[in-house]
DNA sequence: CTGAAAGCGCTAACAC
DNA sequence: GTGTTAGCGCTTTCAG
C-alpha cells in the first residue's frame, strides 16, 4: 500500500512536492490553510516518506545505534527498551550492535560501523563508555553520541548516570545499622569502572562509622555467578568470618548464597547477603534478595533523548543527567545475631 | 573516510561504474582481469556501498526485522545474537521490533512496519509465530519470513523447531525412573502454543508407563516465576502430595522451589523439581535445577540463515528444520524416598 | 563482457 | 509562502 509517494501527496494535494516535504519535516513557512490539504492528503494515501530516499538526500538516516558489551541479558533488554522508548517517539529507529571490549578488531568494527553512515549517533553502555580507544574513534568522527554510566572523562560527551556510590552508601549503611561490623565486599569486574564507585560508597560509609576498612574482607569479582562464587568462598573461610557481605552485583551476590547454602549457613541468620542491580534473580532464590535497583531503562530512555536533541542540533540541558536507585531489602539481609 | 563512492572506484580502476556494480554484487559477466582491478580499486579506496542508495535504487535494504513478544531477556538476546550472527555474516543488519502479542494495535504496528519497507524480510518468535492476524498480513504483504517454534499450521511459512515434546517426554522419563507415580506439571502460558508440545510429552510418557494423567496434578500457569509459585502452592497442597513437579519453563521451576522451600519442604528428598529452558536462573538457584536446553540461538541463526536464503531466491531446504533439545540433570531431582 | 542513460524518492539550494 | 531545479549513490534497463 505504502506506494505512495510524495509526488503522488503533491499531485493530490494541488501542490509542490516541496512544500509536502516541508509540511512532512515540520518546516516553517507553510500557510496553515496548504499545510492542512497536504496533511489530508498524506493521511488519504497513507503516505510515508521513504527512509532510503531520505537518508539519501539529507544528512539523516533517522536510526540511532546502540553499541553495547553483553554483561547480562537483563541489563541489555532493559537498556534496549528504554532507547527504544524514546527512537519510537520521534520516527527512529534502532540499530543494536553487540561487540567485545575486548576484541582487538573493536576499533576497526566501530569504524566500520560509522562508515556504513547508517546511523545518526550512537549510545553507548559500559564498560565501553570509558574506552578511549572508542571514544577518541568517535570523537574524530563528528558522530554524535551519549554515554550510559561513564566513569571517566565526563566532559567528553553528554551521559546519564546513577548515583552508584551513594546508593552503595546506604547498603553499607544498612548492614551497619543492622549491627554488622565485618562486612564483606565482593568488587565488580575491573573493566566495569561504572560499579568502581561501588566500592567507594561501602569504604566511606565504614569511614564514617569508624570501621576501617580491612584487605581481606574486600574480594575481586568479575561480575559473573561464578565468580560470585569464587570471592565468596574466600570470604567465608576467613577467621572470624563476616557476618554480611555486599556484592557488586546480584549475579556475584547469588553465588554468594550459593556457597553460603553449600556451607550449611543460613542466611540471614549466620549471613546476611546484599547485591546490586536488582535483576530478576534477587526475588527468585530463595532468601530473596536485598539489592539495589537501578532505573535502567529509564537512564537509556534518557540518554537516546539527549542524543536526539543533540542530533537536532538543539542545546542540551545543561545539568548533567543523574537519576537515583533505590535500596530493595528482602530476606536476604537481617540483624546481627550471637 | 568513507567518502568513497562507486565513482571514484571507477575512476580509480578504469571502468564505468557498472562494472563497480557487477563486482561488488558479485554479478556474473564480468573478466577476471577487470574484476580484479576493480577489487584493488576497493581495497584501496576502503569503497563501502552506501546503503540507502542502494535501497532507494534497488529492491533491497539489507536489513531484516526481528519481531517478538518479550517472555524472557535471555530469550530475547540469544535470539538476536543468533539472527545477528547470520546477518552480519552476509552483509545484512537487524532491526529489532518488540511488541506486545495482546496489543490491539498490533496488526497496525506490523503493517507500518512493512510498508515504511525498511527490511527485507522479518523473523518471528512465539507466541507471534501462531497468531494468524499477523501471519495473514505478512502473507498478504508477500515480504519473506521465518517462523521460530510455530505450533500451528506449520505449512504457512519455512520455520525452525526443536523437539519440545520429545525432550518433555524424555524428562518425564526421566521422573518415572526415578520412581517416582504422581509426577504434578505445570503448564505454559495458553498464548504459547509452542509449549503446548511439552504437556504433550508428559502425557504421552505417563501413558506409556501405565499412569493415567490425572487432572488434579495437573495445573495451568502463565510463564511467570509467579505463577509458578500459585501452580505450586496447589500442587503441593494436594492429598497425597506429588513427589515431583515439572514445570514448562524454568521460571515456573524457581517459583515451584521458592515455595517449597517456604512449607520447609527438602529438594529433592521431599519433592523434586524440574524446569525447561536452562535459563541462567536454574543453575544459580539453590538446589540447582534440573532442565531441558533448547538450542536457541542456533535455532535463531538458522531461521535468519533460512530467510536469507529465501531472500536470495535460493531454493530452501526441503527438509524441516528441527534442532535438539538435551536434558541437563541437576541437583533438584533425585529418586524418590520413602 | 562492458557502458551510457534513466531513474529510485527525497532534500537542498535557489528562484519566484 | 511556494515552486523549480539539481543532485544524493546506486541499480536497472538496454545498447553495444
Amino acid at each position: 500500500m505504502s506506494k505512495a509517494t510524495i509526488n503522488h501527496v503533491a499531485q493530490r494535494a494541488g501542490v509542490s512536492i516541496k512544500t509536502v516535504s516541508r509540511v512532512v519535516n515540520n518546516e516553517p513557512n507553510v500557510s496553515p490553510a496548504t499545510r492542512e490539504k497536504v496533511l489530508k492528503a498524506v493521511e488519504e494515501l497513507a503516505y510515508q516518506p521513504n527512509p532510503s530516499a531520505r537518508s539519501l538526500a539529507g544528512k539523516r538516516t533517522f536510526v540511532l545505534g546502540l553499541l553495547y558489551d553483553n554483561p547480562s541479558a537483563n541489563y541489555v533488554i532493559d537498556v534496549q527498551n528504554g532507547a527504544l522508548a524514546a527512537s519510537r517517539a520521534q520516527g527512529y529507529d534502532l540499530l543494536i550492535h553487540p561487540c567485545d571490549h575486548r576484541s582487538p578488531t573493536l576499533i576497526q568494527e566501530v569504524a566500520e560501523l560509522l562508515d556504513q553512515s547508517r546511523v545518526d549517533g550512537l549510545i553507548l553502555t559500559p564498560p565501553l563508555s570509558d574506552l578511549s580507544a572508542v571514544l577518541e574513534r568517535l570523537i574524530a568522527s563528528k558522530l554524535p553520541f551519549v554515554r550510559i554510566a561513564p566513569a571517566v572523562d565526563k566532559h567528553l560527551s553528554p551521559y546519564v548516570a546513577t548515583n552508584d556510590r551513594d546508593a552503595a552508601y546506604q547498603m553499607t549503611l544498612q548492614l551497619l545499622t543492622l549491627g554488622h561490623k565485618r562486612i564483606g565486599f565482593i568488587c565488580g569486574h575491573p573493566d566495569h569502572q561504572a560499579v568502581a564507585g561501588r566500592y567507594q560508597g561501602y569504604c566511606a560509609a565504614l569511614g564514617d562509622h569508624g570501621i576501617e576498612v580491612q584487605e581481606k574482607y574486600v574480594v575481586q569479582g568479575y561480575n559473573s555467578f561464578e565468580s560470585g562464587e569464587q570471592a565468596a568462598r574466600k570470604l567465608l573461610a576467613l577467621t572470624p568470618r563476616p557476618t554480611a557481605i555486599f556484592a557488586a552485583n546480584d549475579d556475584m551476590a547469588a553465588g554468594t548464597m550459593m556457597v553460603a547454602h553449600q556451607l550449611g549457613l543460613n542466611i540471614p541468620n549466620d549471613i546476611s547477603v546484599a547485591g546490586f542491580d536488582d535483576t530478576p534473580v534477587a526475588h527468585q532464590i530463595w532468601p530473596s534478595l536485598t539489592t539495589v535497583r537501578q532505573p535502567i531503562q529509564t537512564m537509556a530512555q534518557t540518554a537516546a533523548e539527549l542524543l536526539l536533541t543533540q542530533i537536532q542540533g538543539k542545546k542540551l540541558p545543561s545539568a548533567d543527567t543523574e537519576l537515583e536507585s533505590s535500596l530493595i531489602l528482602r530476606d536476604s539481609t537481617g540483624p546481627m545475631l550471637g
